[in-house]
Formats: C-alpha cells, structure tokens, sequence
DNA sequence: CTGCGTCGCATAAATATGGA
DNA sequence: TCCATATTTATGCGACGCAG
C-alpha cells in the first residue's frame, strides 16, 4: 500500500502488462490504460479525483515511458502489419490465418506500433517455473489467451472458439492447467448454458466471481464445522447457529431487496438460495418446516411474486435431486394441511458458484437473440452474469421500457423469442397482483394500491381495427398518464377488473409509440 | 368450464470422461 | 489431441387434477 509511485516502478509495471499481454503485444491505448492502472492505484483514494483533476498521464510522462519501454531489453517495437505476417514464435507454426478475428490485430491500424515482450520473458512470467516440455503448444495458446484476458477471465467457449481448439482440448488444457496451479476454473450459470470461467492463477484473486467462489467455500467450510460442534454439544452452539443463520439470511435479504428494486448488479444466486434452505433445515427440529415458513424466514421479500417463484423452483429442485422430501402436515391450528419440506441430505454447491459484486450502473445483460455466455456480457463490464427467472427478465425489460411502454412483440424480440405462451403467462402473472393475495384482491372491493402490489401494468391500444397490449412499470405508467394529461383515476378499475370482470375503463390518449393511437386501460 | 399449479417428458447447450 | 458419448443444468410445454 504505497501512496507514492517511482517511474522506475512504473516502467517495469508496464514491461509485465506487456508480457501478459502475450504475443500480440500491447498497443499505445492499451499502455496508457496500464500506467493510468498503475498511478490510480498508488494514488490514495481521496486524493485523485479532485486533488489532481488533469491527467495524471500527461504527454510527457506518455514519451517518456513510450521510450523508456522501448530501451527495455525484453521489450520490441513492431507493427501490427508486421505481426500479422510474422508468426514471431519459436515454438510452432501456429496458424495464425485461422485467428483472422484476432481482435487486437483488427482494433489498430496496419502502421500501429505495437510493444511486445519476448518470449522468454513471457514464459517466465506467465508459466511461473513450470516446465515447459509438459506444456504443448496449444496448452501454451491457452495458458497466453488466459493470460491476456487477465483481468476479467475467458470462458470455455471463447478459448474453443477463437482457439480453434476443440471443446473437448480446450477442457483437457484447461485441467492440465489447473493441475499445475497455472489456471482457477469458475463455474457460471448463464440463461440455460453453463460455462467455466478461466483465470490465471495470479489475477484469480482479483475477480468477483473466484472471490464469490471462495466465500462460498469458506461458508461451505463454516457449516460443516458447525455441524461437527453440534455433534459434540447441543446446547452450547445455539448462538452460533444462530448468527450464521442471520448471516446467510441477511446477504439473502440483499439479494432480494436489491434484485427488486432493480438498482443493483446484484445477481440472484440460485446455489446460494438452495444452501440456505438446507442449513435453515438442518437446524430445525425433524429438520422438518412449512414450506411458506421457509420462504419467510429466508427471504425478506417473501410475500413477493419473484421470490415465490424463485423459491417454488429452488424447492422443486432440491426435492428433484433427492436433497428435500415434501409432505402434507396438517397445520397447527387445525385449519387443513399444508406443505413442509424436510430435509434429507443437505445442499453444497460442488463446483462453486457466482454472484457479481461489479460497482457500474445498473443494466441488464445477457437478453437479447444473439446473446452469449461469453464476451457479449463479460465486455458489458459489469462481471458476471448468472440466470434469471423470466420473470424477473420480463419484469427489467418493461422498466427499461419505461413510459413508452413495451408491446408483446418488443418484449418477445428482447428475450430472444420464447415461448408465446410462457410469455403471456409470465405477463398475465405480472400484471395481475401478487399470486397469493388473488383470492383476497378477488373477493375485496376496497382500494387497492395497485403500485404496490401490481407489479405492472398492462394497457389496450387500438390502432384502426388492430388491438394490443403494452406494458408499463407502474411509475412509468403514472408519469405516462401525467404527460398526457391524465389523472389515474382508473386505478381501482384497472386492479379491479384485471383479473376476471369485463368491464373496462377507457381512456384517449395518444400512443407514444404511433402518436395517433387510442389507449385505454383495462 | 376455466384458471392455476404441479408433474413429467423432451430438448438444448455446455462440460466431463474415457478410449484410440 | 481427437472422437464419441455421458452428465449436468436449465428451459418449454402438454397433461392432469383441484378449486371456484
């Protein structure tokens, strides 16, 4: 923790960043990115944002270390041309023609100059002492593209793809890798896909997901430990339990809390959930609970239509792979049966697991047609991405919408076409009040605030003979009616008559989409 | 009859494994 | 290192039963 820098320092930060950077090399940009890397990170915190408000990396210091690099001995000059045509390697023949989508050779210009290690070097650095008759050449493409992906991994399927190596290889290299402490694997679950995260061992620390990997492990850790305390005495332990149960509950509140309000990055962690409903399990006793009361006591926003559905499949689930058992009880009061989960062999997450703590502004990734597990939402900048219940999607894509609102058929675009019906199911769903309250909203003729338990909304426009829905977040919905002039008045009629009536309750207005439309809310 | 929730089967995409 | 295949993890959707 030095709050001074050395140019010397400098410089031979850059060298290593060169070297990692492999083969290709680093060009100017990049360099700049490296030193400006260096100097905030040396800088205190408070100090570099309104102590020094220019570039801390001005021109001449940009000379200066352009030409000190240049005189290091283990650094060339080249161009890009020339490095397209050079396979500049004295290991292999590597067919480089079959990267034609190398992306650093396209991003600079033929003449750009670009500074690269040599190979010695790199080896060394790259490959720590390990010897190198037990990496082969394609092991060693491997090991250089982790390597120059550093900062924030590379999948699997990107290694396989801009390889040109078989997935299969690509897992073979990847655990020899590892054997030899070269290469952290971490798994992630993306939409219906998952893939293995690649970090070289020596940035793997750096990554939000390997640190989630090894919170995971440690709580894994603590449990068992606790559990082998329980053994022993039974009473002495309580507190203990308790604040780890308080622990877990409380991080899953986050979760929750941020994952509904939609203002974090903060993504749903469905192996956490599953752990967290085995040791709240194991402690009780039978080890046996009312569904409803596992879901209250593990999530603050239970009585949410998100959460129900998350913790419906994460039941499901665990009751699919033999962790949970479900049985009828007759309820405490006598008043008829209920559902209860006990417990039978508790849920550890093998392979570690994701979450994102990334710091950005908020954005969904990942949902769209051409989405992929790979660079798509890595390069979004915000880290991981972990999967969604379509809910939750369908519910970020109308808020995204905001007051323009959302059609069926943007909606289907966005999400990469699913199902028709799942979709209109999911809409009808949110549209209407939370699932479990139906029965009273149904019953009830008393007000309903409809922006706190509608989670959207949906409206008809007409076009000539044409009708369709569109979709609104609730706010967006109010501001909407706000510009157009409107109260919400139908407020009542709306939540009212969503569910069963006919009645309906319509409006003029002008459509924001066509700007000649009626819309009327039903 | 209708709407809703659950179950089970089919499918997809990626990883994992073992033999050549 | 490649090939064929198993396994894992998740989604899609129809069938079925229940309650109003």
């Amino acid at each position: 923790m030095h709050t001074g820098w050395s140019l010397d320092d400098l410089v031979q930060h850059c060298v290593k960043e060169i070297a990692w950077d492999g083969a290709q090399g680093s060009d100017k940009a990049r360099l700049w990115a490296f030193a400006r890397g260096y100097i905030n990170a040396r800088h205190a915190p408070g100090t570099n944002k309104d102590g020094d408000e220019g570039d801390p990396l001005d021109a001449r210091l940009q000379d200066y270390l352009w030409r000190m690099l240049v005189k290091q001995p283990q650094i060339t000059l080249t161009t890009a041309a020339a490095l397209s045509q050079t396979t500049h390697k004295p290991t292999a023949p590597i067919k480089k023609t079959a990267s034609t989508n190398n992306p650093a050779a396209l991003a600079c210009a033929e003449g750009e100059e670009r500074l690269v290690a040599d190979f010695a070097y790199r080896r060394q650095l790259i490959a720590g002492g390990n010897d190198m008759s037990a990496i082969t050449d394609s092991t060693w493409r491997v090991l250089e593209a982790i390597g120059r992906r550093r900062e924030r991994g590379i999948t699997q399927v990107e290694l396989h793809q801009t390889l040109n190596i078989g997935a299969q290889s690509v897992f073979h290299i990847i655990k020899r890798l590892s054997s030899f402490n070269l290469v952290k694997k971490v798994n992630l679950v993306f939409q219906r896909n998952s893939t293995n995260l690649c970090l070289h061992t020596n940035y793997a620390a750096l990554n939000d997901s390997y640190k989630a990997q090894l919170i995971m492990i440690k709580q894994k850790q603590q449990a068992e430990q606790n559990k082998r305390k329980r053994k022993r005495t039974t009473d002495d332990e309580e507190d203990d339990d308790d604040d780890d149960d308080d622990e877990m509950a409380e991080q899953l509140n986050t979760f929750t809390a941020a994952l509904l309000k939609g203002q974090t990055q903060e993504r749903w962690q469905s192996n956490l959930v599953r752990q967290g409903v085995t040791d709240i399990l194991a402690t009780v006793p039978d080890r046996t609970m009312p569904i409803r009361e596992l879901r209250q006591k593990l999530l603050a926003h239970a009585g949410h239509s998100d959460c129900i559905k998350w913790f419906r499949r994460t039941i499901r689930y665990l009751i699919h792979k033999g962790h949970l058992e479900s049985l009828e009880m007759p309820r405490a009061d006598g008043t008829g049966v209920e559902k209860v989960a006990r417990l039978l062999v508790p849920f550890v997450a093998s392979t570690g697991s994701v979450m994102s703590s990334g710091t950005g502004g908020a954005q969904m990734i990942g949902i769209g047609p051409g989405a992929r597990v790979d660079t798509a939402m890595l390069d979004s900048g915000d880290g991981m991405a972990m999967q969604h219940a379509p809910d939750i999607q369908i519910y970020w894509c109308v808020r995204k919408a905001g007051i323009r609102g959302i059609t069926v058929q943007e909606l289907a675009h966005q999400l990469g076409h699913p199902g028709h019906k799942i979709l209109q199911r999911h809409l009808d769903v949110l549209s209407e009040a939370a699932t479990t309250n139906r029965q009273i909203l149904r019953n009830t003729s008393m007000a309903i605030d409809a922006d706190k338990v509608a989670r959207i909304v949906r409206a008809v426009e007409f076009a000539g003979r044409m009708r369709r829905y569109r979709y609104f977040v609730p706010e967006a919905y109010e501001q909407f009616l706000k510009q157009e002039g409107l109260s919400p008045a139908s407020k009542q009629a709306k939540a009212a008559t969503s569910s069963a009536s006919t009645t309906k309750h319509t409006v003029a207005v002008r459509c924001m989409a066509c700007m000649c439309i009626n819309l009327a809310c039903v």
